[in-house]
DNA sequence: ACTATACTTAACCTTTTGGTAAAGTGTCAA
DNA sequence: TTGACACTTTACCAAAAGGTTAAGTATAGT
């Protein structure tokens, strides 16, 4: 599923960091990647992850391809997550409500 | 980090479901299992994933273990994600803020 | 004591991940 | 046109992940 991908995206700190970079306005690669210290195809394998699950979108111009945010899929995740707000918000009056909202499937 | 292996354990549908069940309250191993086309070990693994970021509590008692949800790890997850609230809700009003908290490290 | 239950452990297998180095491609600029 | 730059592609590697089966251990019930 798409929400696999972008919890599997969000689950190295690097590529997080990448987010936090391309927040600010759009980045080059090679100029991204002269913030880890790894390898040039190594960042562009992270940026294939983050753009396989849309957290990245890219434009190339030129010989530049510039790296921008989308964050679309993070508010799946958030959505997914905010599910579970009550439990350590410690809303128990709530828990019924959001108890509900669970998903009573068999299997995945 | 920890919050690598928070998002990690989300990744996988299995493990989001499992959450699932354990969030309506304390299950058996084995009761668990049977929701899943796998074997128990492999369950096993799942929770060995949850459980060694905090998501899910166990209590063993005679031949039973019991899975609880911890949901504290999900705030820390939850609050990453928060910082890009802005950016799918289209508040660029406040975009300037939001660009503040994100951290400006040089690598991470 | 015997047996079924509920895990637990161990050994193994395949695929995915995260990295590397090195060579190739396309574009800009002097 | 020549060279530097910005990727891109390829081939490779080690480790981790997700699953399996099979055997082992501890407890509960008869």
């Amino acid at each position: 599923m798409t929400l696999d991908r972008v919890f599997y995206a969000l689950s190295d700190s690097t590529r997080r960091d990448i987010l936090g970079r391309v927040a600010r306005g759009p980045v080059a690669v090679s100029e991204l990647a002269k913030r880890y210290q790894m390898s040039l195809p190594a960042v562009v394998k992270h940026l294939g992850v983050l753009g396989s699950c849309g957290l990245v979108k890219t434009d190339k111009v030129g010989r530049v391809r510039s790296c921008t945010l989308d964050a679309a899929p993070l508010k799946a995740a958030d959505d997914w997550i905010e599910t579970y707000r009550v439990f350590w918000e410690g809303r128990f009056d709530r828990l019924g409500e959001y108890l509900n909202e669970l998903s009573e499937d068999p299997a995945p």
